[in-house]
RNA sequence: GUCCCCAUCGUCUAGGGGCCUAGGACACUGCCCUUUCACGGCGGUAACAGGGGUUCGAAUCCCCUUGGGGACGCCA
């Protein structure tokens, strides 16, 4: 039989690396497979549902690559098909109407948490000997009162549930809106989903869904619970850990293929092999591989992840993104340049390709001078050497082993080494006393503006 | 508090009874390369949470303790 997975997020909000990561798995797992995988809006809650995240989902899914076989469907598209399985529910008897007010279910939880109980339903309507539909209600479903459920998880293994510690959910809200809990199962089973790939802060979830299969008659999935991310702190991965957003990565120059590896090691390994293609990591997959514990994030590790793609990345391919990101810095590449060539200057020592613009501001524009280098190395002594540096650049034919001879030239025209003549010219150029070889940053910049940027300094 | 999950270097992990005086990667760090910064190369510091079992033998299996995380919504 064939296998399909799907994806399942909620558009309230940026997309969180830890959905992306959980989206990647389940991808993994159908592309491995060759399965379906269908990407599923789970927009039911109208309040917070947004058509804004809703795109930014599409975009994330896009951005990565991560394809999918059916969707986008939206849950909002199938309401009239979950009321009839809710109707179905309360015929069947697993389902019943609650007139428990909200006041009421406060105080009942309240009093529970005084008690150092479990906080839940009390089964107050449960067995009601009238059901009017005209009195506000919530639907609720019966969940079985003894038994157990047992969950075979792929990664968890065997996880039990005393059916005596769930209670009555609701599954259609007073304004008759299903909730999430049914809304799942009703597609997961519509769908035909085979393998349930998420977070395991759904764990909980997962025996009150089976319950809910069951009462439908139907067979629940295979589920794989994956673990959570966790920030440095310990603590759920959040926005006050620092960037926890797709796009944030996308807007700081962080290849998607990267961040994919990076977010696929992070829980799952294969020996100790780091740096994967995609077609490895469908290759090598293997959900039963997947740690049991929680992973915390580690930037850094992603960053240099992100620059090992950066070092093996076809410069060519690099010239509109790079574009986009001097835009960001309202530097106009036109003119200077060519983005690959700087690209391959650039590459291996920075981690993002917005800290590669951000380090090569001065290839466009005159260089910011940094102070304390000016104070250094612009000093009196150095001034007759960038004048005859402006006079033997001038000269020179711009070609790498030419400018690399001028370089030398200058040096045995004052009788003095490297060290007296590469830092003010290197500071004339770029501000700085940090850049890629000098020759080869003198040649990428251009004769004209590098002479032009030598005899500006020497005339003040 | 109750239920569920988890536990190897600071971090990500290898390890599925002897191959482990525990391997790799990030980070940190020493040296080398180097006209700066990087990259790269060669080293270094650093871990089996604790306690009981099982076994000839446990990082690996079982139990307890401790610690961490998650869930407990008319959110998903």
């Amino acid at each position: 039989m064939s296998i399909c997975t799907r994806f399942a997020p909620s558009p309230t909000g940026y997309l969180h690396i830890g959905s992306a990561r959980t989206a990647l798995f389940s991808w993994l797992y159908a592309r491995k497979l060759k399965g379906t995988f269908i990407l599923r809006i789970e927009d039911t809650d109208l309040e917070r549902s947004t058509q804004a995240s809703k795109q930014i989902i599409l975009d994330a899914m896009k951005w990565l690559d991560l394809d999918y076989d059916i969707g986008p469907i939206y849950q909002t598209d199938r309401f009239p098909h979950y009321k009839e399985v809710i109707e179905s529910l309360i015929k069947t008897g697993h389902a019943y109407r609650c007139y428990c007010s909200k006041e009421r279910l406060a105080q009942l939880r309240e009093k529970q948490m005084e008690a150092k109980e479990k906080p839940r339903y009390d089964g107050c309507c449960r067995n009601l000997s009238d059901y009017p539909m005209d009195k506000p209600h919530v639907i609720r479903f019966r969940n079985p009162l003894d038994g157990e459920v047992v969950i075979n998880d792929a990664v968890k293994g065997l996880v039990v549930f005393a059916n005596a510690e769930l209670d009555d959910l609701v599954i259609a809200r007073e304004d008759g809106s299903p909730t999430y809990n049914l809304t799942v199962v009703v597609d997961d089973a519509d769908m035909k989903i085979t393998h349930v790939i998420r977070g395991d802060d759904h764990l909980n979830n997962t025996p009150r869904q089976m319950n809910i299969f069951l009462a439908l008659g139907l067979t629940p999935p295979h589920y794989a619970h994956i673990p959570m991310i966790l920030g440095s702190d310990g603590k759920r991965l959040s926005k006050r850990h620092g960037a926890v957003s797709v796009l944030q990565y996308q807007d700081m120059g962080v290849l998607p293929q990267a961040l994919l590896n990076y977010l696929a090691r992070l829980g799952w390994s294969h020996g100790d092999q780091e740096i994967f293609t995609i077609d490895e990591m469908i290759e090598f997959f293997e959900i039963e591989d997947v740690q049991r514990s929680a992973a915390t994030f580690d930037e850094q590790k992603l960053l240099w992840v992100n620059q090992q793609y950066l070092k093996a990345v076809d410069p060519e391919s690099m010239r509109d993104l790079l574009k986009e990101q001097f835009n960001k810095l309202n530097i106009d590449t036109n003119g200077g340049p060519d983005l690959a060539q700087l690209f391959i200057l650039m590459r291996d020592r920075v981690h993002t390709l917005s800290e590669l613009a951000q380090h090569s501001q001065y290839f466009y524009q005159q260089p910011v001078l940094d102070d304390a280098a000016k104070e250094k190395f612009l000093t009196p002594e150095a001034m007759p050497i960038l004048k005859t540096a402006a006079e033997v650049f001038a000269k020179t034919s711009w070609e790498l082993e030419a400018i690399h001879q001028a370089i030398q030239e200058i040096c045995a025209a004052h009788d003095v080494k490297m060290g007296k003549v590469g830092p003010p010219i290197r500071i004339a150029l770029t501000g700085n006393t940090q850049s890629p070889a000098l020759d080869q940053t003198l040649y990428l910049i251009g004769k004209e503006q590098v002479v032009a940027r030598i005899k500006a300094l020497v005339s003040i």
